[in-house]
DNA sequence: ACATAGACCTGTTGGC
DNA sequence: TGCCAACAGGTCTATG
């Protein structure tokens, strides 16, 4: 589920909910994700008035009154939902409801403007984790010191790109998935933003640099790519590969609008190219491109 | 320094 | 229908 838009659709799913209210109490179902919870999370966390969410690459940060912030990440198949009103009886019968109560992890027990609600964790894979820090520790706190520029704004420009990739021969598509470039970047962003630049996967990174350092105008037209595709798919509420992925249980829509992710052996969409997508494996993932327009 | 493989988990899908 | 291998949006660690 949770590349960067993903992330950002949660949390704009989230906020009208969780922005202002309090924190009743944090519920954990079991005492670790990938990690282990911090000893005292629920303890810290419970009773305490939400400021505000925020997103920095594909972390989710909720900020709480007196300077803690809760970072929560989701890694492959974490997602939140939103139940209104205060539990009841019936919510204990998965079979009445029909929910996959059994990867529910975390509920944070809201009093907010409406009314009780709760705010759901569930994370199949258990991938994703969860910790607590100060606020003003947060760029210095390991999760986040080596992140490199957010895609959606302006830091993310062709200098930046070509001192990164000067003298690299990494293939763009593991250059592009290095958090520590670009911030918030996975799988399916990377391979639809290549496919927009007309570059291939397999190209070394360093051939977008000029021999004085400068970025070369496929590099151009890289950061471009990115940024569109990016904006396209926050714009949309993200990409709901499986089933309902934002808090109100509605769907993203951006995978209708795939040019190259999950299309091994169709046509490229790139007008009069002809050529048919392919897969390769790169790292040990899969990457998805047209060899016939990207170059 | 860097590239790849394996690890962490569970669920779904596709081929036989 | 059943079984099993392959694969899945991410990142960290070990190994060469």
């Amino acid at each position: 589920m949770p590349e960067l838009p993903e992330v950002e659709t949660v949390k704009r799913g989230l906020a009208p909910t969780m922005e202002g209210a309090l924190l009743v109490r944090a519920e954990l179902r079991r005492p670790d994700l990938r990690f282990p919870f911090p000893d005292d999370f629920a303890a810290a966390v419970s009773g305490r008035r939400i400021l505000s969410l925020s997103r920095r690459a594909k972390y989710l940060m909720i900020d709480l009154e007196g300077g803690d912030v809760i970072i929560a990440h989701l890694g492959m198949s974490g997602s939140f939902r939103i139940e209104a009103g205060a539990p009841t009886a019936r919510d204990g019968f998965h079979a009445l409801r029909g929910k996959d109560e059994k990867h529910d992890h975390v509920v944070f027990h809201l009093d907010a403007h409406a009314g009780p609600a709760r705010v759901i964790y569930n994370d199949p894979r258990r991938f994703g984790f969860m910790d607590l820090a100060r606020r003003e520790a947060i760029a210095e706190h390991a999760f986040f010191r080596e992140l490199g520029e957010e895609p959606t704004g302006n830091a993310l420009d062709a200098a930046y790109l070509a001192a990164r990739f000067d003298g690299k021969a990494q293939p763009l598509k593991a250059a592009l998935l290095d958090q520590r470039t670009i911030a918030g970047l996975g799988n399916i962003y990377v391979c639809e933003a290549l496919w927009r630049a007309r570059l291939a996967p397999v190209r070394p990174a360093g051939t977008l640099v000029d021999k004085r350092g400068g970025a070369r105008k496929p590099l151009l037209l890289l950061v471009e790519a990115i940024r569109a595709v990016i904006a396209d798919a926050i714009a949309a509420g993200g990409s709901s590969l499986k089933d309902h992925i934002q808090a109100d249980g509605s769907l993203g829509y951006f995978q209708h609008a795939f040019s190259v992710y999950d299309r091994e052996g169709e046509a490229c969409r790139t007008p009069g190219c002809g050529g048919t997508v392919a897969r390769i494996v790169q790292a040990g993932r899969s990457t998805f491109y047209c060899p016939r327009c990207q170059k």
